[in-house]
DNA sequence: CCCGTGACTCTAC
DNA sequence: CGTAGAGCCACGG
């Protein structure tokens, strides 16, 4: 595995518990702009089981595989554990939060 | 080297 | 809001 992708699955895996986060955001967090498929391949081909892959979205909050999918099953079965509400395989945010405000939480000191 | 294939994204309408 | 269409990028045939 080289340097991007472990890149790319720390950011993944700083996203806390019940808040998501797009491909390209991830991509662009890791310094890779433009790599929105990229992370996607990746996270298909991971192995670590602790991988919150499951906060990953697509840009519009849906869930990237197809509906009906076992992963789209064991994605939206994963959020909900985590309080995240979905609907028609849309994470659904009642206060959507600001990029900034979402910047600050990630990048908070512990 | 060209072509197809995605767990993608942005812009127009 | 939702739907095309084109763009994008790593990879494999």
């Amino acid at each position: 595995m080289d340097k991007r992708a472990a890149t790319i699955l720390a950011v993944v895996r700083a996203i806390p518990s019940g808040e998501t986060l797009a491909y390209g955001e991830v991509a662009r967090r890791a310094g890779l702009p433009r790599r929105a498929r990229w992370v996607a391949k990746l996270l298909a081909t991971a192995v670590d089981e602790s991988l919150p892959w499951h906060r990953v979205l697509r840009s519009d909050g849906r869930i990237a595989f197809a509906e009906g999918s076992a992963g789209f099953y064991e994605q939206v079965r994963r959020l909900r554990a985590e309080g995240v509400q979905v609907a028609d395989g849309r994470v659904r945010r009642s206060t959507p939060m600001a990029r900034d405000d979402l910047d600050a939480l990630l990048w908070a000191p512990a």
